[in-house]
RNA sequence: GCCGAUGUAGCUCAGGGGUAGAGCGCUUCCUUGGUAAGGAAGAGGUCACGGGUUCAAUUCCCGUCAUUGGCUCCA
């Protein structure tokens, strides 16, 4: 009997009943046979090897698929597993996933201990088996089977995994003498893995719940040839030089002090250039968005966070209550901005008409992260958030989201972030206690934020579980030089603070109606944003924000003067320079204006200060000759401006 | 907070049971030089902090603090 295989570019083959994928390419051509890794039958995965019964549509994978490298990956941690417990046979195995790069493997090692001093041992057993080229071989067992292995082995881990799966749903993987529960997705054999490395090794909770027990991940990556390995750890060096810490400490942009304390950053003068840069730009085009500026404390009093339900969600994790001299007063350091905003819009009664108002601050809050969290600057215990509250009517709720998202794209643009991930961010499907406020309100809100992002084509993600407690989010998630996802913008619906609050308009009925607010954050804080910068742009920022946009090199002491004219004409056109007066060669400063990532330079000497010109050079590209000083004026200023746009 | 790693000069790092080194930076002097490092001399360290072992600890052990890779968390 013969079933008809469909492939992906349309065309239908015939084949005898039970023939594998892995055929399938062979008679395609020797070269997709080798290469084939994994494969798809009717929109289930399964084994190249996975014999093929009915009519279908057929996908092979090799490594330059996503599924391919996946399967690849997958069977790698496999590969670990086994070689990790030939070196440690009490080891028990619990889960070992493909990631984007690479796989892990989480096992609970009992008392023995595991550190990076036993990579090199487990990368050699790998490769040993690996070479010896076992085929991995999936097969059906029953749960009773299953169940009866692991309770052998005393793995309580893959019980529990067992044990929620049902039964003829439950495989075994086999390859040489290990087995491993598993539901499939798997390279022909070991032999396609050339090259091993294990990365690092952490402590992760089974389950990710930080109640139950702590395991040791080990990471790794594998690739079919050396020569990738060897790529993918230069890459990975190339990513360490743009990590923000590094280049906020080479370029004197922040610091941090022991002294001071944990997660407080210091900005120093450079770096305080470039905050204000981006203030200021997105001051600008707040104002057009019709926003208003506000300026609230640092503190508050207790009872403010106590009515917003942040106290109770937040207070013992806190910096804790300032006390004052007063018997029983307390004040918190502010965590947010809200519930200042809140008194703000309090302090006068508004008519729909009035609505919507928007208030903006960059509010500096303060939220004691446990230690562990502590990152750079991408997470802090001190930060400005580009904050702002908008109170609108229910009907206004849509138009004013969705200008807010205007905002972010805008800002989003001017800086580069092209590559974002705008995820949806819900509450947890189960677990609503961690929520304050009504179902309905809830319901109002997240349909709201669907509804806004659907309009605006955003190419979203949902997550559940990631709202704030008082209302779901539509947060902007970037990535940083190593691939780590981080939230930048963030615009948020609120019907439960106004509730609490009390907040109220008059309507055209005369009577008094809730408004809504929309919490909202560009940048999301000026911290978290300049760090993933940095880590985007390497450290040469557009030339709009850059602190310094020119460096002026006189050739020797004698063309100071000249030199300090030029200055001077700069600063007259705002533009932002510096004059290199050291007693060093032209050849010195050049180096050193290039190291610093300063976009141009202009050298003067002798030739210059006799015709009013300048020589300019620019940051990578070197000479680009000579120029009167109103061209080179002229030629910066439209230089900035194409990294600029403006917000309509 | 939890698991692991790390902590030596301003920075990047080497070293190692007998109290310490390099490069860069810094200071001074010489040099006034035309497109990515001019030359010389010098200053600078409680080897994170606190205990322990030892005749002797910066080095070995324990603890604390900080940084860091993850996990958990992220208003």
């Amino acid at each position: 009997m013969n079933i008809k295989i469909t492939l992906p570019d349309g065309s239908v083959k015939e084949y005898p009943a039970g023939v594998t994928p892995y055929q399938v390419a062979q008679s395609i051509s020797e070269g997709l046979a080798r290469n084939v890794i994994s494969a798809k039958f009717n929109d289930k995965k399964v084994e190249t090897t996975t014999p093929l019964t009915t009519d279908g549509s057929l996908t092979l994978y090799t490594w330059n698929d996503d599924e391919g490298k996946k399967t690849f990956w997958h069977s790698s941690a496999h590969l670990m597993a086994q070689a990790i417990q030939k070196f440690y046979p009490d080891a028990k195995l619990t889960i070992g996933p493909a990631i984007d790069s690479g796989f892990y493997y989480d096992i609970d090692f009992g008392d023995a201990s595991f550190s990076e001093k036993d990579f090199a041992k487990i990368e050699k057993k790998m490769l040993e088996i690996a070479r010896e080229k076992h085929d991995f071989k999936l097969r059906q067992v029953s749960k009773k089977e299953a169940l009866e292995k692991y309770k052998a082995e005393n793995n309580a881990f893959k019980v529990e995994l067992i044990e929620n799966l049902e039964d003829g749903s439950i495989s075994f993987c086999d390859h040489d003498d290990f087995t491993d529960l598993c539901r499939g997705g798997h390279l022909p054999n070991t032999g396609l893995i050339k090259a091993v490395k294990l990365l690092n090794v952490a402590g992760a909770y089974w389950r990710g719940d930080e109640n139950k027990p702590q395991l040791t991940r080990v990471y790794g990556i594998s690739f079919p040839k050396q020569k990738m390995l060897k790529e993918h750890l230069e890459l990975l060096e190339e990513a360490k030089k743009r990590d923000h810490r590094k280049l906020g400490k080479e370029l004197e942009l922040f610091a941090f002090s022991n002294t001071v304390g944990q997660g407080l950053p210091l900005w120093l003068p450079k770096g305080a250039a470039l905050r204000e840069m981006l203030e200021n730009f997105l001051k600008k085009a707040q104002k057009k968005a019709g926003y208003q500026q506000v300026v609230t404390p640092h503190i508050g009093h207790k009872n403010l966070y106590v009515t917003s339900g942040h106290y109770e969600k937040y207070g013992e994790d806190s910096f804790q209550p300032i006390n004052t001299p007063k018997e029983g007063e307390e004040f918190l350091l502010k965590p947010m901005n809200c519930p200042h905003h809140i008194e703000i819009f309090k302090t006068k009664p508004y008519s729909y008409k009035d609505l919507p108002v928007r208030f903006a601050e960059f509010g500096t809050v303060y939220r004691y992260e446990q230690s562990g969290e502590l990152h750079g600057l991408t997470r802090v215990r001190g930060f400005t958030q580009d904050d702002a509250h908008i109170f609108c009517t229910p009907d206004q709720l849509l138009e004013e989201f969705k200008k807010v998202i205007d905002l972010v794209m805008y800002v989003f643009g001017s800086l580069g972030f092209e590559n974002f991930t705008a995820q949806i961010s819900l509450r947890d499907k189960e677990d609503r206690s961690k929520y304050i406020g009504s179902d309905e309100n809830w319901e109002r809100a997240e349909q709201a934020i669907i509804q806004a992002a659907k309009e605006k084509n955003l190419n979203t993600v949902t997550e559940y579980g990631e709202a704030a407690f008082y209302g779901p989010k539509l947060d902007f998630m970037v990535k940083d030089a190593l691939g780590r996802s981080w939230q930048l913008g963030t615009i948020q619906v609120d019907y439960n603070l106004p509730e609490r609050f009390d907040l109220s308009y008059t309507g055209a009925d005369d009577k008094p109606h809730r408004p809504v607010m929309i919490h909202r954050a560009p940048f999301g804080s000026m911290e978290r944003f300049i760090a993933i910068l940095l880590e985007h742009t390497a450290g040469n920022f557009p030339l709009w924000l850059t602190p310094n946009q020119v460096n002026i090199l006189p050739i020797s002491e004698k063309f100071e003067k000249y030199a300090k004219k030029v200055l001077n004409l700069l600063e007259i056109s705002d533009i932002r320079a510096t004059i290199d007066n050291r007693n060093e060669k032209i050849g010195r400063k050049i180096r050193d204006a290039e190291i610093s990532k300063t976009p141009f330079m202009i050298i003067v000497g002798e030739k210059e200060a006799e015709n009013g010109t300048v020589s300019v050079r620019k940051h990578k590209e070197g000479d680009l000759g000579s120029f009167s000083i109103d061209d080179f004026v002229a030629f910066i200023k439209k230089e900035a401006e194409k990294g600029l746009k403006k917000f309509e």
